[in-house]
DNA sequence: GCCGTTTTCGGCCCGACTGTTTTCAGTCG
């Protein structure tokens, strides 16, 4: 039995909600978040240093209570206090928890008062009128937690980042149409380019802001206001996004967009180190006293607690503040820094456009090269190619690269690893190839032990040039392989194997948390778009963005490189 | 429950909006 990190974390933040509802010290109840957030944001596995023996109180906000109740959960699969706390209060309490106006104080009230304890009874006490007798309830309250149990129903999960773009754009253009906006940003885990977005924050400066609020509300994509005051609004689209708007003076904008972008770890690290210097961090600005200081941008905020400026990718409490006091961070990979793409499909699989248009769009883009990766014979949803149909395409492309004048197209396939981690195409045919981008494609619920050794074999073929959508999650749709990732990337270690950053936004593979402990182990990465058609060689960007994430530099990606620095590297 | 280059006790990030109040608690981000 593995306990995973999310059980961990799972565990500690329904403790936190029952210790809340039952009037605990809320620091307390803060300490098991803080060790849910912490234990689900660790790079490692939390059993794999519970059974090599590490100890957990280097992690600040583990101490010897938290480090020993983790080791019990890696051991036991149960946490006592959790299993005591529930025989006084069900954990079913902590699911009202998530219906948005219900928090600990009013849980505890309809459950002591009305012994309520799932949503739908709270639904039929809410229409037999009962929950507004109780007191602090009335009839509006009432109405929230109706409109709340709906929108938990249809909680969309968190959007791809790709999705969310034009939605925020239409509702800046909307904003900056409003002439007393100044400065109009998305702020939030849009602008820190993570994979996925929960909700927009929007920040405007202005100096009317009632002006601005009153603006936003009439945005024709509302579907409902949740709130309106004179600073700040929520309000749910037709998309079923929540989109809260703040608005500040100009003289707070940096103070302002440091706080609404987050993320919330990063800001609070970032306010402790403001107490220790006896100043106080707001959305409005840094003070001294009551005398502002700083705060009209991000870097005067950041510059008063010693620090450089932090790119948003990087705020995300993963050691960025220790890094930026160090003046360690990174200088991170930008699109202009990529000179080619080393994963695309034509026409002749599944691709939608012909190799010529391929190449011409890689061409249009600057790329000094581009491989042409269609997929090999077993892949079932396309036709994939045999020995000969490679052949042919071999052929081709020798035929196309005489007539371009800048781009080389290198020759290559998308190979599947098959279930025993053999390729499905013979070495004769491959040592023809500039490089290989091998992936998985089917069998995906082998054990974890199988498909770990499955790849691991794929790698030991001379032939294997880079790992291709290592992990295989799809958001939203596919779980990630059960994969020993760390055996992995010590395979591709050794075996100087280069891993994929495939830029679909779907896939994102490897995701951000991957890419930073691969930098760290020396990995090299390709970011690839896996275009299957012209216009998607543009996907690039969002690779882009999770390798910004992930603490990429220039350096740690191989397509940065020239050509012939490139073949280097594929001679492994 | 965690933590300490002023502290091993006494703090713990900070403010806006709403609804039910009649000065503020609860919730949220």
């Amino acid at each position: 039995m593995t306990i995973h990190n999310m059980e961990v974390a799972e565990k500690f933040n329904r403790l936190a909600d029952l210790l809340e509802i039952d009037g605990a010290n809320p620091f307390r109840v803060r300490a098991y978040r803080n060790a849910a957030r912490i234990v689900s944001g660790m790079g490692k596995n939390i059993a794999d240093l519970v059974s090599e023996d590490e100890d957990l109180t280097k992690f600040p906000g583990i101490g010897k209570d938290l480090a020993e109740k983790i080791k019990i959960i890696i051991r036991t699969g149960e946490l006592p206090l959790l299993k005591q706390t529930e025989k006084r209060l069900p954990r079913i309490l902590s699911q009202l928890m998530q219906i948005e106006s219900l928090g600990p104080k009013r849980v505890q009230a309809i459950y002591k008062k009305l012994k309520i304890k799932t949503m739908t009874e709270l639904k039929t006490a809410i229409e037999k009128g009962k929950l507004r007798k109780l007191a602090g309830f009335g009839e509006k309250t009432e109405q929230k937690i109706l409109q709340g149990i709906e929108h938990l129903k249809q909680a969309t999960s968190r959007i791809k980042l790709a999705s969310s773009i034009p939605i925020a754009n239409s509702l800046i253009n909307y904003l900056k149409e409003c002439k007393h906006a100044d400065h109009v940003e998305c702020a939030g885990s849009f602008r820190r380019h993570k994979e996925t977005v929960g909700d927009l924050d929007i920040l405007v400066t202005a100096k009317n802001p009632e002006k601005v609020i009153e603006h936003f509300v009439k945005f024709d994509e509302i579907a409902t206001i949740l709130s309106q005051g004179t600073t700040r609004s929520t309000v749910i689209l037709h998309s079923g996004i929540q989109v809260d708007l703040r608005v500040v003076p100009q003289k707070s904008y940096g103070a302002a967009l440091l706080y609404f972008t987050g993320s919330k770890a990063h800001n609070i690290n970032v306010r402790k180190l403001a107490v220790k210097k006896n100043l106080k961090i707001n959305e409005y600005g840094v003070f001294k006293g009551d005398k502002q200081i700083a705060g009209k941008t991000e870097s005067s905020v950041y510059r008063q607690v010693g620090l450089p400026y932090i790119d948003p990718a990087l705020r995300e409490d993963q050691g960025e503040i220790e890094a930026a006091k160090k003046r360690k961070l990174p200088t991170l990979i930008a699109l202009d820094d990529i000179r080619g793409d080393l994963h695309a499909h034509t026409n002749l699989t599944d691709g939608d456009d012909s190799l010529e248009a391929m190449a011409k769009a890689a061409e249009a883009l600057g790329y000094d090269y581009l491989a042409i990766t269609d997929h090999s014979k077993h892949l079932t949803v396309a036709h994939g190619l045999n020995q000969k149909a490679l052949l042919k395409q071999i052929k081709a492309i020798d035929k196309l690269n005489a007539k371009l004048k800048k781009l080389v197209v290198l020759k290559s396939i998308e190979l599947d690893i098959l279930e025993d981690g053999s390729l499905d195409l013979p070495d004769a045919i491959l040592k023809e190839l500039d490089l290989t981008v091998c992936s998985i494609h089917s069998k995906f619920n082998l054990s974890r032990k199988k498909q770990t050794e499955r790849i691991m074999r794929a790698m030991d073929n001379r032939y294997f040039t880079i790992l291709a959508h290592p992990t295989g999650r799809l958001i939203n749709r596919r779980a990630a392989l059960d994969i020993d990732i760390d055996r992995i990337l010590a395979a591709a270690k050794d075996k100087k194997c280069i891993l994929e950053l495939n830029a679909q936004p779907e896939r994102l593979d490897l995701n951000d948390r991957y890419c930073k402990i691969a930098k760290e182990m020396g990995i090299k990465i390709a970011i690839s778009s896996d275009a299957h058609s012209t216009a998607q060689l543009q996907t690039m960007q969002f690779g882009i963005y999770q390798a910004e994430r992930g603490w990429l530099s220039k350096s740690d990606v191989v397509n940065t490189r020239s050509l012939a620095a490139l073949k280097k590297l594929f001679a492994r």
